[in-house]
DNA sequence: ATTAATTTACGATTACTTACAATATTTTTT
DNA sequence: AAAAAATATTGTAAGTAATCGTAAATTAAT
């Protein structure tokens, strides 16, 4: 499993387009590589303006640069593997459900493969993103409801006071949540605390919680953990999944999917 | 197990649609032939220009993935007036203010407006409509707060009880409304019962009442009233309004401002 | 038999890591 | 509040590993 440096470095970008600061240690440990090689990393995305280098880290302040790496980029990166992952997760919606689809890119193709069930009758989506939402618009036999809350500008994605609140009356039976990444033992972490607080939450008001995720989350830490992994039902992802990773969560009595 | 040339290269630039990255190594293994093989393919590839070759593998240049939402602005027969009007009524938003925009079309017009002025520092902006939403989403210096509630295919707005539930705790500075119907006796009209109970509410938790309204509105009557004449601080119209109707209400004690 | 495609081999290049001294930052002491 | 000590972060250099391009050798295709 080879890392080429244009990749890790657009994960470095991405990372920060989520939460605006980041530091050496950190992504060293997310990204597994050493410290050095961060700081050249950094240095180089410096040197291309495209970062702001301080003593720790660096900082993203030109809001161009966000929105560059905006959900619709995120979207494309591997984007085969997650609609897999999407068709297989959509066998698990059913006629009647209430689910509810978090902001992320591989659950929206889950929102895309939803569409073209047209066996579903009446199901109600509460998508935390506005992407997700606007797929799912067209559709005469989805109602949408769209919590309330403050809109990301970066990933379109809704959270805040309002979006618990509106969370605290609802009762949600499947909730289809990604993750930026996760491990056997740090669990599903992600990189903004609005919204690890809105999934810790919204954990609590699901009867089921399923985890889409392609193979490229795995080995990767976020900011911080808004679960662990046994608090989930299903986990789906593709081939690309290390292996003893799989088997060590599958022993742990998660049921682990692999989308083909 | 001999493939052609064109097979595998074909086969190359199929993975890399799907990952984004692959790296000469995986390729290699993936396609069972050797690393020099993938690198003469992976150079003719970006001498071609059809990728980008980088230290360890290749990426994909795709051209700038078009934002799908084919934003429907609807096409209005009315569209430059009501561009006017959207400009006009931009001139009564000021920094810090926290305004409501309502779905209409015209009201739309003002969200533009609103992102061409960069002088307007820390607005909240509450849409609700979708499409106002994503208009204003990309600009740093706006806030945009969601209200919850279903949202509406044909229209894309925001309706319901929890939208109503969610307004009941807010208090708007500026509420900008647009009407399916208006005329001096039987006031702002519309025709969604469920949008006329919103605006009805939102009336009574708005200090100031903005009316948005191009020319054809008038004498146009919906199903039902969401307010009198007499209920609003400003009505911003057209040229082409009716100057009869708009002389009335002026005597009425309403402003009535026309963009030209 | 001739040409094209692929592989093997190898020195050159690039990327990454470990190690360490220099600098910056924070904490503790005075 | 200043000085001293402890901690963290930095850039550089040397060593290791991976990847590169080239060319000769091998294999496949016509």
């Amino acid at each position: 499993m080879s890392y080429l440096i244009q990749h890790r470095q657009q994960k470095i970008l991405e990372l920060l387009a989520g939460k605006e600061h980041v530091s050496v240690t950190d992504l060293s440990k997310s990204l597994d590589v050493s410290e050095v090689t961060i700081r050249t990393d950094l240095n180089k995305l410096d040197k291309l303006g495209k970062i702001a280098r301080i003593h720790g880290g660096a900082y993203l302040i030109e809001e161009r640069l966000k929105q560059e790496y905006t959900f619709q980029t995120r979207k494309s990166l591997n984007h085969s593997n997650k609609q897999k992952i999407g068709a297989l997760a959509s066998t698990f919606v059913d006629s009647s459900d209430c689910i509810l689809l978090d902001s992320s890119s591989t659950v929206l193709t889950l929102a895309q493969a939803i569409k073209k069930r047209n066996d579903l009758k009446d199901i109600t989506v509460i998508p935390t993103g506005i992407w997700t939402a606007i797929e799912l618009m067209g559709c005469s036999n989805i109602n949408v409801l769209l919590p309330g809350g403050y809109l990301r500008h970066t990933t379109g994605s809704i959270t805040g006071l309002p979006t618990n609140d509106f969370f605290r009356d609802l009762l949600i039976q499947k909730a289809f949540l990604g993750a930026w990444g996760i491990s056997y033992g740090e669990g599903l972490t992600d990189t903004h605390l609005l919204e690890i607080e809105l999934k810790k939450f919204i954990i609590t008001r699901a009867r089921e919680v399923i985890i889409l995720v392609d193979g490229s989350k795995f080995r990767q830490i976020g900011l911080s953990a808004y679960a662990n992994i046994n608090q989930v039902s299903k986990i789906i992802t593709d081939a690309s999944a290390p292996a003893e990773e799989v088997e060590r969560i599958r022993n742990s009595g998660v049921e682990v999917l692999i989308a083909n």
